[in-house]
DNA sequence: ATAACAATGATTTTCGAAAATGTTTTTGTG
DNA sequence: CACAAAAACATTTTCGAAAATCATTGTTAT
């Protein structure tokens, strides 16, 4: 007779849904970087426990746990004794993470054309044909989820085989907090831009192994993005 | 990492000792950063909270608090459901945080010889003057600790005008743990080696703002350093 | 003897009550 | 009425007990 297997985490129950099976802290962290990353919770916003637990369905210890991880990752403020805030944010931090991002990704770029083989060409180019199949916006006039998502793996995908697990780590920290200011404004379609056609431009360079051009190309790709951002500001309450 | 702000930490209370004061969970944090930095928690070995506990005389929230911050900077393995270890070490990781240091300096140091003004200049030979008024080893042959936050120091002058609070905060995390490695073999001298001069050829490289020269010369300097740890490396058991 | 299974022990993880701390409101005084 | 001290409230932070989970050992059947 087949004994019971153990329970299964149900991911995501409904904002409002009971708790059938308790929630990980995995869980917990994973599902309140999101929010905070898609700015379902504000920047600045105070993080009440009481109301979180009523929130997530959890208890006190683990949302602590996941909270604090988030403090280490940047995206939720600390005062000792006066409790937890979402990371605010601001035009220099702004600046100061995409700065960092494109001399990160430089680097990573920089090997990954050294070290590259042709699996990782393959691999960009497959990242880079799904991106071009998704329009970056929807009917509705937001920025399209999905679009986002392939965008970051187009991304990641130039500089995957860059050799250094580290630095891959510090490039998607930096490129999820990039990429939570470009959500709080859902910059409309900027007619003057073709964001297809310089993501093309950027894959031939990399595949044609010119690190120069191909870092060129991408400076003045994020720093387009960056200026939009900066452009559509509106100062936080 | 972030500094304390206020709060005086009490120094490591002997292992059995009391605790008058309860501990602050940013203390417990310190502590036990610190204690693996310098190694007096083995890389690889299991962190039971039992023993936690009666170590440093705290409950287990602060402690799971600060073992999960930890995890966040990389100094402490989490397995779910099968606790914490301190965060192993291998020739791999040692190699790769070395070169990502080196890269993540060197965009640090070009950038802060970019905007660099005369005080930052000052601050750097200052921290050189302080550096080269110790000497390297202790009396008994083991690398002395003074001399290794002085060390420390100077390399952050170097960049610290780079303007970037995120790199210098990425920087600063990759120099721990580059730390940790140089301390778990306490390195004897190498008679052919003259660290100071090293030093001083930097230094004059980076007031000259002769940014290639400059790293030319950290590049070795830094490598000289990982191949002495990787000589002297012995397999943890 | 060996593999599958059940029972035991060790350890992590969660929980809410209680203590400590910060904030606001009220009260008392010049 | 202005200002300082004190009380009341809200919130964080700590604590150890209890539940859940994993590792180990012992047992039984083939």
């Amino acid at each position: 007779m087949p004994v019971p297997k153990k329970l299964e985490a149900v991911a995501h129950p409904g904002k409002g849904a009971a708790h059938p099976a308790r929630p990980q802290t995995s869980d917990l962290f994973e599902r309140l970087r999101l929010d905070i990353l898609h700015c379902r919770l504000r920047p600045g916003s105070r993080l009440l426990f009481k109301d979180l637990r009523k929130q997530y369905g959890s208890g006190l210890s683990p949302l602590r746990e996941a909270l604090m991880r988030l403090v280490a990752d940047g995206l939720v403020a600390l005062e000792v004794n006066k409790g937890f805030r979402v990371a605010p944010v601001s035009r220099e931090e702004l600046i100061d993470i995409a700065n960092t991002l494109f001399e990160l990704e430089a680097i990573a770029i920089r090997l990954a054309i050294e070290k590259g083989d042709d699996r990782w060409e393959g691999n960009i180019v497959a990242r880079f044909h799904e991106l071009s199949k998704r329009s970056m916006f929807t009917s509705g006039g937001t920025l399209d989820e999905e679009w986002q998502a392939r965008n970051v793996a187009f991304h990641e995908a130039l500089y995957a085989a860059c050799g250094s697990p580290l630095l891959l780590l510090f490039c998607r920290a930096v490129s999820e907090r990039y990429s939570r200011y470009r959500r709080l404004w859902d910059q409309q379609a900027e007619p003057s831009r073709n964001v297809a056609r310089e993501h093309e431009q950027i894959l031939s360079a990399v595949i044609a192994r010119e690190t120069d051009a191909a870092l060129s190309l991408l400076k003045k790709h994020r720093s387009r993005t960056t200026t939009g951002i900066l452009n559509h500001w509106v100062e936080p309450a």
